[in-house]
RNA sequence: GCGAAAGUGGCGGAAUUGGCAGACGCACCAGACUUAGGAUCUGGCGGGUAAAACCGUGAGGGUUCGAGUCCCUCCUUUCGCACCA
């Protein structure tokens, strides 16, 4: 049977024209069909392939209900690497899966009055159903969902495991708090100071009882790893290391005059110490009601700092606001010289870092001077730039804080420079035993308790006669009961289901209370991607040989908002399992890749913008294939994309002149063929058909040069534009010819394989129109023939002092006289240099003449 | 305030190392084919000119035979951090 009848056997009754048009919706329906009978089409290999892996990961979604153009453009930029990667020849694995617990559950559950679980997990099928829609290569059958028991009980497993080694622990914290929504807020969710969801509701600060995990004993190791993290973006490695901020100092402790309070403070400056001139306390320090005791206007003062201080917390201005304080009436005692400092209670010192209470060295430091200058505290300097002769510091040029300086004023320590004499100061206080040198970070332990419903229960118990119990592991998973009804009301709400709230001591047998907190879910999604690689497992969280395999992952891909919370948490959770020795690896992620935003008229899509393109719309106006390949072509994948929607039109007209080009000429060969017509001299013979294999080998190498390096995808897909381009332009020497047929199918086979990766349908539609019946995604990615793609002839500018003035043809390579002597002789440039002469003639090899005149 | 990235036609963007600025696409204009066109094909398309010259990559300086690219000063936008002792 010919390829041609097979064709019309596919494609029925058909006039030719009409086989050339191209149909998005008839082809994408028809392989998503083909496709939805191939479950397995997109599984890896087992661990045990002998196979290079590679790991391509994208960030899980939210299932909020459907996707937006965000997701589309990061799932497009991974499935065409997926795709090429599988190409190479590699074993890739590459999983979907969803963060599916969260507030958002239950807000829709009180909006729609439909369950929290139903309610994701309709979304979670809608979701899926479009990304099955729009073509991306997951393996569904490593799907995680973090809201299913078999996926929640290993974080409740995990919470064991850190609780057994002191990671997890329990204490009372400040929360944010809404009254409306009576519950507790993450950060992240309080914009302006208020709920929201709530917008005109001011949170407020509450102190609760919350779980912890101690991440801040890892804070050295994940900053001192973030050096090892080459292949992620610099931006996000100084996020990290900013977010972490350790700096280095001592703590220098100050006796109370005339009491026994001592305070400590933490300093990185202990070399201004002779400079202090008061001691500065945050308003929560636990010291501040002990020395001002019940004296009614101090304690109206430390209420209202207090109170400014939280607003300010809130409203995110906390830095801006004019400093001030009070004197409380006592006085410290400097351990270096026995002076008599006053304690001052001042806004602008946070009980959140460091020990909450300073030394205040106006001179040396730009906040300490401004309130200073405010109360009229003395400035006392102690250390001048290294040529202090020349330039004694005068009063405008305070504060001075530069590092490279010597002390004066400083009893013994006069003289030293700066550097010396932090560590012979900190060796003074060590060895006199009231102070010592110190490491201070910026991170904070890690949160977790949420007073919600829809979340990973907290495998805790407490029980009456012996406090804290830890579910017993046998007991997991605590199941999330289901049929709860969400309200407004105030507190967990698991607290109001009897069923779940009592429950017994394993222990003593006694009567217990469980915890009705729910986990945090970013704990769902720092080790999600573990799962992937042996996801329905049910014996333990992970499986320690597949993921010595799999693991780094080769590629992350996601948005740039998880530089932080997410991306530090994971590499903390990596770390913990590396020390429960369930791992081996320290970092999770090899290569991280933040794709830019998706945009619409110069603004972020969002409802409130009406500015929002929805990808089920696009899909059905232009089909998946359209809407991939300008998710790609409009921009480089890491800025900002601005949505055009004839952008997307532009991109489908491209795709059907694909379509037509290809459909024709396999038409056409296999009347040849039938016609015993056409058989191939094997050599490319007609300047035409050399012009086409070159720009065939060009394009090749961009395309694959893209892929391996920068990762322009708009570029490689403006190249095989120009491919598509030169072949029509070649139309006629197809039909008569003068291109080997041979040669033109070898061109549209190589054609169809580089468009594979980003336009996945219409490729497989063209390689069947090809007479191809393989799979498409395992064919092997064509290669470039560098000889092939070396241009022979090259047209280059001659320019007078850097003016084009004329052009030549010359053959690629001729050696520089020779271009010189050529250029030289060019009769326009012979004109114009009459009369002149010449000074230098610059000549770069291929590229270009510049001759230098006067 | 500190840090980072960016600024190129009417628009999205190209120019990987200092070497022809504006690839590719959109929009627009003219034409061809057509009963029709939101299909397809051909040509044009930074400003300027009859054509040239000339001008042109946020602004101003500099280095160089030559600068979108390197250096200095400044402006604008976006993002991150922000009383971190």
């Amino acid at each position: 049977m010919s390829k041609q009848e097979k064709t019309e056997v596919l494609s029925a009754p058909e006039q030719p024209r009409d086989r050339e048009r191209y149909e998005a919706q008839r082809i994408e329906q028809k392989w998503f069909d083909r496709w939805q009978e191939q479950p397995e089409m997109y599984r890896a290999e087992p661990a045990t392939s002998a196979r290079k892996k590679y790991y391509v990961l994208e960030m899980l979604p939210y299932p909020s209900g459907a996707l937006h153009m965000g997701h589309v453009r990061n799932y497009s930029i991974g499935d065409a690497l997926a795709r090429f990667m599988w190409m190479k020849g590699y074993n890739v694995l590459h999983p979907m899966g969803w963060d599916a617990f969260g507030l958002p559950a239950e807000n829709a559950a009180l909006k729609n009055n439909t369950p929290p679980r139903e309610w994701t997990l309709n979304n979670v099928e809608n979701m899926k159903r479009q990304m099955k829609r729009l073509g991306f290569s997951y393996d569904w059958n490593t799907e995680v969902t973090t809201c299913l028991p078999d996926y929640y009980r290993w974080n409740q497993w995990f919470f064991l495991k850190f609780y057994e080694r002191g990671l997890a622990y329990r204490r009372k914290s400040k929360v944010n708090w809404c009254p409306e929504c009576a519950t507790v807020l993450a950060n992240e969710q309080v914009v302006n100071g208020c709920c929201w969801r709530h917008e005109e509701t001011q949170v407020e600060q509450r102190d609760l009882e919350q779980w912890f995990f101690r991440i801040t004993d890892y804070a050295e190791e994940l900053l001192r790893d973030i050096e090892k993290l080459e292949g992620w973006p610099e931006k996000v490695r100084t996020m990290q290391r900013n977010w972490i901020g350790r700096s280095e100092g001592a703590q220098v402790e100050f006796r109370v005059a005339d009491s026994e309070e001592k305070i400590t403070v933490f300093t990185t400056r202990i070399d201004t110490i002779f400079g202090a001139t008061s001691l500065q306390l945050a308003p929560e320090h636990p010291a501040v009601s002990r020395l001002i005791g019940n004296d009614p206007e101090l304690l109206t003062k430390l209420d209202a700092i207090v109170d400014e201080q939280r607003r300010a917390r809130e409203a995110g201005t906390i830095g801006e606001t004019e400093k001030h304080g009070f004197f409380t009436g006592a006085y410290a005692i400097n351990p270096f010289n026995q002076e008599k400092l006053p304690i001052w209670v001042a806004n602008y010192i946070l009980m959140e870092y460091g020990t909450g209470a300073i030394m205040s060295v106006p001179a040396h430091d730009e906040r300490d001077y401004e309130f200073a200058k405010k109360y009229d505290i003395e400035i006392r300097i102690v250390i001048l730039p290294r040529r202090h002769e020349e330039s004694r510091p005068e009063e405008a040029t305070l504060p001075y804080t530069a590092m490279d300086s010597l002390l004066i004023n400083s009893s013994e320590f006069s003289g030293l420079g700066n550097q010396e004499a932090i560590q012979k100061m900190t060796r003074h206080a060590e060895e006199k035993g009231f102070g010592k040198g110190t490491v201070t970070y910026r991170l904070r332990d890690w949160g977790i308790s949420r007073q919600r419903y829809w979340g990973t229960p907290i495998p805790m118990l407490y029980c009456e006669k012996c406090g804290i119990v830890p579910v017993p592991e046998k007991d997991l998973p605590v199941l999330l009961p289901d049929n709860i009804e969400i309200t407004q009301q105030g507190g967990s709400p698991l607290a109001r289901v009897p069923e779940f709230v009592n429950a017994k001591c394993p222990k003593c047998g006694g009567k217990a209370r469980r915890e009705t907190d729910t986990m945090d879910t970013f704990v769902d999604s720092s080790w999600y991607f573990y799962r992937y690689t042996n996801a329905k497992l049910a014996t333990a969280a992970i499986d320690s040989k597949a993921v010595s395999y799999w693991f780094p992952i080769d590629q992350y891909i996601g948005g740039v908002e998880h530089a932080i919370l997410h991306l530090i948490y994971s590499r903390f959770w990596t770390k913990v399992m590396r020390d429960l020795g369930l791992i081996k690896n320290s970092e999770p992620v090899e290569r991280l890749f933040t794709q830019g935003m998706v945009i619409k008229n110069g603004a972020k899509m969002s409802k409130s913008k009406g500015n929002v393109v929805s990808p089920d719309d696009m899909v059905g106006r232009y089909g998946a294939d359209s809407t991939r390949v300008y998710a790609l072509f409009a921009a480089p994948p890491d800025r900002d994309l601005d949505w055009q929607e004839n952008g997307v039109e532009g991109v489908s007209r491209f795709l059907a002149k694909v379509h037509r080009l290809v459909t024709r000429y396999a038409a056409l060969q296999n009347a040849k063929s039938a016609a015993g017509d056409g058989r191939p001299s094997g050599r490319v013979s007609s300047s035409v058909a050399r012009d086409l294999e070159r720009k065939l080998h060009q394009t090749l190498r961009r395309v694959s040069t893209d892929f391996e390096g920068r990762w322009h995808f708009n570029t490689s897909i403006a190249a095989i534009m120009e491919l598509v381009n030169a072949i029509s332009a070649a139309d006629s020497q197809i039909v008569s010819g003068e291109v080997s047929p041979q040669q033109v199918r070898l061109m549209l086979r190589d054609l169809v394989l580089m468009l594979a990766p980003f336009a996945p349908y219409i490729s497989s539609e063209l390689w069947e129109n090809l007479g191809e019946r393989s799979q498409l995604l395992r064919e092997s990615w064509p290669k470039f023939d560098p000889e092939l793609a070396r241009e022979e002839e090259i047209e280059i500018p001659i320019q007078i002092n850097g003016k084009n003035r004329s052009r030549i043809i010359v053959p690629a390579g001729l050696p520089e006289a020779d271009v010189q002597a050529r250029a030289l002789a060019d009769e326009k440039i012979h004109a114009l240099l009459e009369g002149k002469s010449v000074v230098k003639v610059i000549v770069v090899p291929d590229k270009l003449v510049n001759i230098v005149a006067r």
